[in-house]
DNA sequence: CGGCAATTTGAACATTTTCAATACGGGTGG
DNA sequence: CCACCCGTATTGAAAATGTTCAAATTGCCG
């Protein structure tokens, strides 16, 4: 069952979801403002001031988050298309998360987060409350397994560094699904972490002894 | 960086960002209702009716999704925890997308869907838009390497099919990487699939040929 | 004190990555 | 308009990594 992102090509503000409920046609005003981008070009990068919320109106563009400390690593995370918001960690973070490039020609419209802040309501009306805790919780996540991330052992260290503290929790054989791997090799990795003196392990806990060599284990910054 | 997902555990409604939202402490009332689920329960099972949305208090819940069409592929897909909210694609679909599993003690409160949209206010409100269209393009994304996913030709079968009208504007190396892979076995991937008349490739497009052919390789419902 | 289910371990087997070399396709300059 | 260049995509073969399958271990629960 694919649900349809958009029904049909957005040409004018009237079509708009964001002119819509800005209320243009019935005399309201949209905020957003039009701009275009070639293909090749960056919105913005990750770790800059998140200053503007965008929304894609036609074209493609790719999200990426550096995966290795040199920023060498591009590590492609998601697409965002026709009727996709760019960029509202703004909402609930000081800086981009990833970086935003065109992949095609794209037209798209953007406004300034203090803008969009007031356009969006109320802080406490509950759709606004609703969305603030639906972007935290899309950009808290775990970075999905985004390429070729290393082997396992670098996987499942970068993930204990994030989402440690469900490690406990979470049945292995799950974990290990989400990670990517089946559980066999899971267990191997956890081995390994806890042979290098970066955790500590029984059958059913793990907990992290040493989070610097986690760190250097996993390969990433932060 | 990691952003909290939450400040401090939710005891009362009146720290709980959807009570605070609905006024309680201020003459309003929530209209979410609290719940408890035993570590192992299911909330909801993927392509029910999508009936009532939940908001996680304390605890942890694993969402998955039938990976195989004889639903015995258990693809783990996300964590939820505290702050999280659940069941959100009842907004904009008439089924569950996932399976929601208890692995810990959970405490929740939940409302039925028709309850939450008056909740959340006008569909026209802005915020209201937003949230919908994050649920929409969260829901719509291409559902991620979760599990090993099979072997290269099945997963990139599965990405042309739920993704495919993008394939012709990423660049193969991102593709690729959004795949969790290198370039390399994407060009092998595809060579094959085109070598079953699944598609048809040139250097720089790829075109669906026969999305039954691709569907069997992908291995998966739909 | 058993019995069960999840996890761990081992060894053979598949698949993917790596590394290096080659083929394209598009853009540039003559 | 055509030849040349450059970067991306493709192909090949060896090496690394993960998966599979089977067996042993462990902890929990009755």
């Amino acid at each position: 069952m694919r649900l349809p992102i958009m029904n049909e090509a957005i040409t004018s503000c009237v079509m708009c979801p964001v002119g819509r409920s800005s209320g243009v046609g019935h005399g309201g005003h949209c905020p957003f403002i039009d701009r275009a981008r070639q293909a090749g070009e960056f919105l913005y990068f990750e770790g800059e001031p998140a200053t503007t919320v965008w929304f894609v109106k036609r074209g493609t563009v790719l999200l990426s988050r550096a995966t290795r400390e040199d920023g060498g690593g591009d590590g492609a995370r998601a697409v965002r298309r026709d009727g996709h918001f760019l960029g509202l960690e703004a909402l609930i973070a000081p800086t981009y998360v990833d970086s935003a490039r065109a992949v095609t020609a794209v037209k798209l419209c953007g406004a300034p987060i203090e803008t969009v802040d007031s356009w969006l309501g109320g802080r406490d009306a509950p759709a606004r409350m609703a969305l603030e805790q639906t972007c935290r919780m899309m950009y808290t996540e775990a970075p999905r397994a985004a390429g070729p991330d290393g082997n396992a052992v670098r996987r499942v260290a970068r993930w204990l560094l994030t989402d440690g503290s469900t490690a406990g929790d979470v049945p292995r054989r799950f974990v290990a699904n989400l990670l990517g791997m089946v559980p066999e090799t899971l267990s191997r990795a956890l081995a390994q972490l806890s042979k290098e003196g970066a955790i500590v392990l029984t059958r059913r806990t793990v907990r992290v002894r040493d989070a610097q060599v986690l760190r250097t284990l996993a390969g990433t910054p932060e």
